[in-house]
DNA sequence: CAGCATCCCTCCGGATACTG
DNA sequence: CAGTATCCGGAGGGATGCTG
């Protein structure tokens, strides 16, 4: 729950970091990494690491989210311990999703690399056109 | 191309720049983070993070990668600029791959990512245990 | 309002066989 | 050695309709 910087091991070790675990598919690291790479979830995270939002509200805060996915997102979000989900029995019901400490611990060292796509998707759009270009 | 500390934005910031760009589909920050969330991705980033591999080189270094996708990741990471394809051509041809400076500047940012899940990934899987078990 | 159920389809990714 | 070509199953994900 640390947010402090964080002292990085070399390369070498995070690489091996996610071959770990005798059998591949059973590494830890790479199976939280697969439980972000969903379409939705990085993009719900940083829209519940602004504020606490309900289903409704995140619908129209995601026009282009189905409901289907929406509703599944966040439940894989809520089971790996990211997003806390509480039920106010009003009426009618309503729910409302924040993010747990696990998840704005997880969302800061998320967050580096949505700056990074911000800060360099020219360039990134840029090597696509040009490689594009070589090979038509 | 700059690796050091990046300042950070306000959390909003971040949310509102995932949702930018009129048309959802065409923000460039989810299409950049899209093309890194493929299963074998960050893996190979990993990997030629630490130094230079040929292709033979990647296929038992990731054992369980299929030949298949081991080429087709590879030529996507060429497409978006993170990786360097070199062919030498000695007989048989051998072609070895290596990180761009712009493949380096995105692995900086991916590494606070795979940190965080090697040192967290025990917390996730207990939450999911736990979760689990609440639903049983 | 906040969902579950159902149908359907795309495409990711694995297995296998073949080339320069 | 370093690939391409094909086939194929299954998961991911969209649209629509119904419930508490």
């Amino acid at each position: 729950m640390d947010s402090s910087i964080v002292k990085l091991r070399s390369k070498l070790e995070v690489y091996k970091a996610m071959t770990d675990g005798g059998n591949l598919s059973d590494c830890p690291v790479r199976d939280v990494i697969q439980g972000l790479s969903g379409k939705w979830s990085s993009l719900l995270m940083a829209a519940l690491a602004e504020q606490p939002y309900r289903f409704g509200e995140l619908r129209r805060l995601v026009p282009d989210i189905s409901q289907r996915m929406l509703t599944q997102t966040l439940y894989d979000l809520q089971r790996d311990g990211y997003v806390h989900r509480e039920v106010f029995p009003t009426k009618p019901p309503s729910v409302e999703y924040s993010l747990t400490d696990l998840g704005r611990s997880m969302f800061e060292a998320l967050q580096h690399l949505l700056q990074w796509a911000e800060n360099n998707h020219d360039a990134v759009r840029g090597a696509r056109a040009t490689f594009d270009a070589g090979q038509a």
